[in-house]
DNA sequence: TATGAATGAGCTTTCATTCAT
DNA sequence: AATGAATGAAAGCTCATTCAT
């Protein structure tokens, strides 16, 4: 877990010697990821402030300068990590919107592809940290990801209170409870622990509509 | 604006000089107090390292090592947060244990006490600020009392599940869906906002246990 | 010359311990003082660059942060030191304007005032530092000084050429070739050494009108 | 753009492998030159410690690592900037010694031999860098050759006012005026402009002399 | 009790320089 | 001959904390 992590996911057979550049610009990429899977692991477990380049660099086995060769600032790596986040989020939620089915399905099927992004790291972090660390412009961003799936949220049940498979409620409140329980995931899960993501998803599927469901 | 920022408070009139001892100690707690107020207000709004001290007694209108007074370090003043947090917890759980009703009813006046004391600035502060930042004894009790919030809620879960009032369900998860829309409260909640705490109380209180409760 | 240089000029005889409050501002704007005229010392011998604030600080026997009570930055340190340099131009320049005679009288006048501002530490700075270090509003003030000295030797010029005191000739080259001559006194004045400021500012006066008083 | 930015200058057809040895060190000698002139050019309008090796390549379309192919420090290129700049003055000032006549006639021409220097960038530089950044034995070599210019004024002034040619003044003065405005030209000429380096030869050997010649 | 001043420890960032390829 | 990557050394700045008054 510690150094360099890709090295798993490089092609294990023999690599070609004579592709230096493409090898070049991959390693270099495979170094930038490291370098992020390692810092957003630090910020979660440390947190943003507590967490000095210097220990980042030093668990790469790197030093804290080598880090300015892929990130200008340690702003721009969490502004990296956030990025990646919304992405893992939209990627999850993405395909829901064309599937059918009523407002309570999609309700649901929104909740498990939640848990699926927010039992990644990535994910996590958006949740977790401090968005007020993050820069005006970046931080509206990160808001304005934030708000659209409360809205998701919001428009699936109110989609279900219209086609009745929604008992009638405030929107509102019961969006923010479902987001509640579903950020606070990232407070207790534990990767590899015995809830697997999947489980919780299907869970929480269940569970967070339960009172929602119309009889 | 420089100085003496104090003397607007104490009588301008002539105060006997043989003040009364208890006097001075309730002056004294009462600068302590608004130490207090203003500072979890400030770790609330802008983060607990993003807070310098400088900031908070210069919106106490008093200097820096004034506060050294009151507090021997940054930290004892978030540990004071988290101490009045925990007593506004407990004051309001409190007489839950004693009153009767069965399980889902004593899990119904938990999320109440709940809602009620997370709607307060120390109340918040437990759940929202980073208790990574306390030192390892604070941490652990702090630890400590939120765990045992989450064992009532377990074992009220399961109370109502042995006496038929809550459906068979998994009381870990449900306790944690649970405490998650519950702590969600401190990101959303606006005080004098549209929304007031009791109203969130009740709503959640039902919300929360839709899914529990048997039919 | 190094450390406490202000307390030649606190009066030696016993200062009374009741002026607590003036003492201490006294005391705080010799201190201010104080690193302004350490600072301008080192930045003209070894160069803005070159002086980092560690050592400015050490000179002074303090230690660095120390000197963040008396200025935000290294650079508002340049920018007070340039600022007190024009001040000591224009200080030495005002009266010039108001006094009578022929152009060249007045040419002859504006040399050695410049002379006696050139040969203090401050007045030095503002021709030899580089003012790139500026800011961009900073670096247009100055910039925006220098002209103006430029300009009030070339209306001069012209004004003599008007009433015959000055021969013809380009009053902008002439201004040029005594601006440089005056300002490359900053690069071999030595305080103290065997030519004073009067007497090379009574010198320079004739010597660079030599060439443009009229026969 | 990145990385191979010179194979734009070679030849792009097949250059004959056996490519004499004389034109690779033609060729090597032409790149050398190209980063001095880049680099003095930077270093005078941006200053020495501002311009980063970084830039200096960039704008070469080389990287970094390739300047230290010709130069082993940052250091020995500002060096060579001096080495070249004194060459020139030099080689300006060459043919004087030999030509005769009056101390005067001496005099401008040094001063034109000097316009005409101090208009090269590479001359700009010995009197506009700060020779502090150069090593002890570099800056003693330009100190010696600055020392050797005022030297020659001083000289050619004692000669002209020996053979009644230049009137009786301080000799030391005197070319520390004519020095002064003659460096100060660094600051106000612009390549190209409207003076050309001519024009300000011919008006400051009047000019700066005026007040010397005798009548 | 309160203040101005000072400090130590620590952090991010920059940059000339080196090295394996 | 040239590159990408890495490094060491430093610098400016911040801030909780202490101390003399």
């Amino acid at each position: 877990m510690r150094g360099r992590p890709k090295s798993v996911e490089t092609p294990p057979v023999i690599a070609p010697p004579w592709v230096p550049f493409e090898d070049r610009r991959r390693a270099r990429d495979e170094k930038r990821d490291a370098v992020l899977r390692m810092a957003v692991k630090m910020f979660l477990t440390e947190g943003y402030h507590r967490t000095t380049l210097n220990e980042v660099a030093a668990r790469l086995n790197i030093t804290k300068p080598a880090l300015y060769n892929y990130f200008r600032s340690k702003d721009e790596i969490l502004v990296e990590c956030y990025r990646i986040g919304q992405e893992t989020y939209e990627a999850n939620i993405e395909g829901i919107e064309r599937q059918g089915g009523s407002g309570l399905a999609k309700v649901r099927a929104l909740i498990r592809a939640y848990v699926r992004a927010i039992t990644t790291d990535f994910g996590m972090c958006v949740t977790r940290l401090d968005d007020r660390e993050l820069s005006t412009e970046a931080r509206a961003s990160v808001r304005r990801a934030k708000r659209s799936y409360d809205t998701a949220f919001r428009t699936r049940i109110e989609e279900g209170m219209a086609d009745g498979s929604i008992m009638p409620c405030d929107p509102k409140l019961a969006a923010f409870a479902i987001a509640g329980s579903l950020n606070w995931i990232g407070h207790w899960y534990e990767p590899g622990g015995e809830l697997s993501a999947e489980t919780i998803g299907e869970e929480f599927a269940i569970r967070l509509t339960g009172g929602l469901a119309a009889k």
